[in-house]
DNA sequence: ACCGTTTAGCAAATCGGTTTGCACGAATCA
DNA sequence: TGATTCGTGCAAACCGATTTGCTAAACGGT
């Protein structure tokens, strides 16, 4: 009835706790005879091995976790779980092929709940500058890895998003299809995509020799503070004429904002936004946006956490190259 | 350097392991004062239970997992990850408060696979008949609840979604609204939110009196699969002006289907689904769909859960009412 | 014939908690 | 006063793996 543990199975096939034990972690040499038979036997009884025993033995709990700072439940929730969930779901199955647990954590805990949790390892996807999340990890020894490079945290391991690189792609890409005045609107966290973004339109703008025009919004605001915010900048600057709005639920606000004004996408302004999501694909027109690959991050965000969980001091990995998905809201 | 253990602190307030065990579990009383000490110098010390003792010795992993049979990276995906990932959100939050991880469990692993999660429950997201999930972890012994019913398992406690009673709301407003042949579009898995559905649909056209017209579609095929079969329903059957859509992903492709064959939504053909989620929102028109109260329902459901890890006969708990949301797709 | 080196396998210690059985003093009861 | 209970705490067994140090046999070279 109960089930069969390491001593079960070296009893009926004749041989010592070690000798199993050896047989299937590889560490010792076994005879490959007897490894066959043990595996037989371990089959034909069901043996699986304790996991709670192996982790209190090792010190590993088989378990990663991933993490975002940004509040599920909030307005911009739906968008940014879209984008969290898109890398938990390829987190989960990388995790899983190399054996280990996703689990997830809920932003924003206190400390003692978290504690329920404790991972081998955490991804946290975007993390900001003096983020709590990273704090409270680090300081607990556990390996942390990010995706989007936490803003003044150089020692931490992360898959690099290269922000920078795709904003430039993006503005380049509204530029050409005609727009001469581009305005940016950005989150107020400082994330490191953000930061990196609004640099990149900065010197872009004073390449071609624009006025900036940026919009930090409060992420939790989502679409309706962003169809106010924009509304209101619109109002100011008659001239602007395209937008890049990295953030999506922000870039629906833009789409109702422009509506309000009576402005035709992409005929009077264009509107440009990075992940490519549901929103985007359904906003009408659809919306130009990037491919960022984010199955290939999350893999490579678990492959980079794996390798600071063995010690190995891993640095930086660049994602893939973002592409551009054009689509309605940009042509010229 | 090292993290300290119970002797540690057992040493450090003058006591043994076993009162420090008790003062902090509770399973025997302690002398206040005591345990007040072993608290404060716990606090000083920094000290931590070792997660994986407590579950080698008391046979739970602290552990629950979320799994949803449906295929996170097909067609369908996306929608379904929007209806699966507001339950994990709210799941997570609901698990941490008990002092337990949730962790993601990918669809379709192999058996060999699902080794490396050994929870102490699992959570299913509307399993079908005969799901594999259900097999694997009933067969291990491991609690397992679901959220919709298990067809076919009146075993396995469940939050009951209401779907007979939905489908009855829904069509009702259909009808309400102007519509006087509804047609059926649901998934092919036997899931048994279709299969209420179906029934409650069959029953209402009974007894209205007119022809059933019931699509069943392959999840995977998603919006596209869903607009073809759609269109080519709409030209087998040109009377129909209503259509319930419970997958919201299905109901996006009606909503090209429909703009295909040159049919207006809502006045020529109406069009509600189940899911609100953003494609209900965003679609053109918006459409009316039922609010089913995810973040109540994962929270019964993770009660649930914890009643059957401990042991209680759990059966099942109703969700709270679903309420419509009325949309333009509907308006008479 | 001797010594060194593999090869194969075992016994016992270990990880850090929880739980059981028992001891001892103080309080209560007959 | 002797017997019983209660409150408090300890020592030791236990959970099920991994890992270390050791033995004994087989093999090979000189």
């Amino acid at each position: 009835m109960k089930k069969p543990t390491i001593s079960d199975l070296a009893q009926a096939a004749g041989v010592s706790k070690t000798t199993v034990s050896h047989a299937f972690s590889g560490r010792r040499h076994v005879d490959p005879e007897t490894r066959e038979r043990i595996e037989k036997i371990a089959q034909e009884i069901g043996y699986r091995p304790n996991r709670a025993a192996q982790h209190l033995r090792t010190g590993r709990t088989g378990m990663i976790a991933l993490a975002s700072s940004m509040p599920f439940s909030v307005a911009a929730g739906p968008s940014r779980l879209g984008f969290l969930m898109e890398i938990a779901a390829t987190a989960a199955v990388a995790s899983l092929t190399r054996n280990m647990a996703l689990c997830l954590i809920p932003p924003f805990q206190s400390g003692a709940q978290l504690d329920a949790i404790t991972p081998d390892g955490v991804i946290l996807v975007e993390p900001f500058q003096d983020d709590p999340l990273v704090q409270h990890f680090t300081g607990l020894g556990v390996p942390v890895v990010s995706v989007g490079r936490v803003p003044g945290r150089e020692d931490i391991p992360h898959v690099d998003l290269n922000s920078g690189a795709t904003a430039r792609m993006v503005l380049e890409h509204l530029r050409a299809s005609g727009a001469t005045r581009i305005g940016l609107v950005t989150g107020e966290q400082r994330r490191n995509s953000y930061i990196e973004t609004e640099a990149a339109y900065r010197a872009f703008c004073d390449e071609i020799g624009i006025e900036p025009a940026c919009l930090q919004l409060n992420e939790s605001g989502g679409e309706d503070l962003a169809a106010e915010a924009v509304a209101s900048l619109l109002s100011r600057r008659g001239d602007i004429d395209a937008l890049y709005v990295p953030v999506d639920a922000f870039a629906s606000g833009a789409v109702t904002a422009a509506a309000s004004k009576g402005l035709k996408i992409p005929q009077n302004i264009r509107l440009a936004t990075r992940y490519d999501g549901l929103r985007a694909k359904l906003s009408r027109p659809p919306l130009t946006a990037v491919e960022l690959h984010l199955e290939a991050i999350a893999d490579l965000a678990v492959g980079l956490l794996m390798a600071a969980i063995d010690g190995e001091v891993a640095g930086l990995v660049s994602a893939p190259q973002p592409e551009l998905v054009l689509r309605a809201s940009t042509a010229s």
